[in-house]
DNA sequence: TCAGATATAGCATTCGTTTGCATGTTCTCT
DNA sequence: AGAGAACATGCAAACGAATGCTATATCTGA
């Protein structure tokens, strides 16, 4: 690797940073002085921090994130651990996360899952750029992943996934009270042959959804759903509906694990099937993405509260950090049913009794 | 206790960081040589290399980017500055780049300038952080945000937008021989009355896209193209067709600045105006994204070539941190017309005169 | 065979902070 | 007024790696 000084001395003289001796020798202090002014909760006096304060200003000094990252093992980042790009639920999560970092001037890291990457092989390299955090909202969670998140230096948050038997945090939407509830608004609206349309095997939402909803449907003396899998995507959901279509006695409603793959469901049932949404069939889906509301698809859907969501995360991720036993918590947040035109409202539906 | 033991061997593992001096140690070298074993390029024997380098696996050991970066000023992460998540596009690109940056063992932060953030405030932020490129697809780029991008100490390149006049690097599809493309495709289907629905004012992209498209309909003696205006996104695609619809005479071809913008017109057109598409009206998007293939749009679009784009961007992103001439370029990619039912093919629409 | 060129390896410095420790200062209470 | 306590400040040692320089081996050619 040959010629290489030339632009480094380019670089470095044009743009030299600031550093915390410049500001030091611009306030008449010691560069420790200078950095207890810029940590919260440090022996110093009034005064000289806010002497400290304005030459950083003037001299628009700030603290290197690399350099103090290296000594407290804090960069000013969490990890977000994200692959299914593919449902718009997700990057709207992604963002409201990073705009709720961004206030505490906390920083994103994203990492997506290669083909060929293994989840637990990311990890450590994200604990190597000194994560404060990491968000999981990845499908797959193998066992080897487990360990390495039981062990982890600082908290992890499952997003939107549980792990039954291992001690990690968890925020969730309670999926199965959704469930549950979708089941007993079809039953009311005098529905009477439910389908189940699945997502990922062995995804905790799927599952509890589906167990919610079985349940449901059971305690309103309704028989057990059929079944589809799809694979919590648009495409699944068109490949379900021509399964749904097959049958010989086809459903009058389907509850779908989410949004993105009922929609799917929804396409698949009006263009391939030729049925009519909700005359012939009820659609409901569960996450309340942007798309459901869109004329074309109109889709009864469970909202999740992403907003609350992702503040109990920061909030496990800010507790954890900020000393308190680090029990690892789950947390259950309720959602509503969105009643739209993809179902009819149980008040219209009524007329005929039971 | 099994887990416990188990737990143990973990901790020791992943946890406890093994440095370089650890490294060398096991090796019988010094950190230097370490060092030197993970910096391509440098003066080291290949059996000494191939030692430190056992050692290292043996160990887990992976070089400390934040220590790596405080000296070398690049800490292998890109940072990607992204607002519009609303449109699906930018999730898709946003995945393409972290994957192909994975490859190269680099990561990707993220920035999502806030409510009531200024752009020109997180750069500075990003650079602290020492990242080594940075990515921009943000749409409102003010003459501050030049200025910062112009002196920035790392490659700074535009994705899907240019500047006129700025020394910034920039890597686009065609968009305006797009337009004119589409232009083409809507005269060759007898469409005698074009409209356009901008996005955003001041967006590039609409802007070329307009030309281009003016441009072609101007050569194939059609008139200007009516127009309106969105927002980019869904909702302002459909007041846009609300807009449309209430002209005396409306439109029979629509080519919409991005896809999901198109959408909304799309079914506004339908919904609203009880239009059918093709046959009352052709509706052409910009992007190709997922949603353009479902059967209930199947919208014809002119696709951005996504993978040629984030190749380049690489491109001059490596070019640029490798030290060549760092002039700035602006590389036009040319894209494709996707032909979807929403309009029909120029052989079937030959058939029946007007 | 020996001077001189050429690879390798190590030492010590450097990057920009944080922080334990020691040293003042000021304050409080008796 | 004096003895501690409580607070402020600076010094210097980390943090973990990259790198200019220097000191050795090793190689080259005459």
């Amino acid at each position: 690797m040959p010629k290489e000084s030339k632009r480094q001395g380019l670089l470095k003289a044009s743009r030299s940073r600031t550093t915390a001796a410049d500001v030091a020798r611009a306030a008449g202090v010691s560069v420790s002085a200078v950095s207890r002014a810029f940590t919260p909760g440090t022996s110093i006096a009034q005064g000289t921090k806010a002497r400290v304060l304005r030459a950083a200003k003037a001299l628009g000094y700030q603290p290197n994130p690399l350099a103090r990252g290296l000594i407290t093992r804090r960069s000013g980042m969490v990890a977000i651990l994200m692959a299914e790009v593919s449902n718009p639920f997700y990057p709207t999560v992604l963002e409201t996360f990073a705009r709720a970092l961004s206030e505490q001037s906390k920083h994103v890291m994203l990492f997506t899952p290669g083909e060929n990457e293994a989840l637990e092989d990311l990890l450590p390299r994200a604990f190597g750029y000194g994560v404060e955090g990491v968000v999981i909202t990845s499908a797959k969670l193998t066992s080897e992943m487990m360990a390495v998140c039981e062990t982890a230096p600082v908290p992890v948050v499952l997003f939107n996934r549980t792990v039954e038997g291992a001690d990690i945090s968890a925020v969730c939407c309670d999926n199965e009270a959704g469930g549950r509830s979708i089941a007993r608004f079809l039953a009311q609206g005098g529905r009477r042959r439910a389908a189940f349309v699945a997502g990922l095997e062995g995804a905790s939402t799927s599952l509890y959804r589906e167990r919610g909803f079985a349940a449901g449907l059971a305690e309103a003396g309704l028989p057990a759903p059929l079944r589809a899998e799809g694979d919590f995507t648009f495409d699944g959901g068109l490949r379900a509906a021509t399964e749904l279509l097959a049958l010989k006695t086809p459903p009058d409603a389907v509850f779908v694990a989410n949004d993105i793959m009922a929609l799917g469901v929804l396409d698949g049932l009006r263009r391939i099937g030729g049925l009519r949404v909700p005359e012939d069939v009820w659609v409901v889906g569960f996450d309340d993405i942007a798309a459901a509301a869109w004329p074309s698809f109109d889709l009864t859907t469970f909202r999740q509260p992403i907003n609350r969501m992702i503040g109990e995360t920061l909030r496990i991720l800010d507790l954890a950090e900020s000393g308190a036993p680090n029990a690892p918590s789950t947390v259950l947040l309720p959602g509503r049913l969105i009643e739209r035109g993809s179902t009819e409202s149980a008040a219209s539906a009524v007329q005929d009794p039971p």
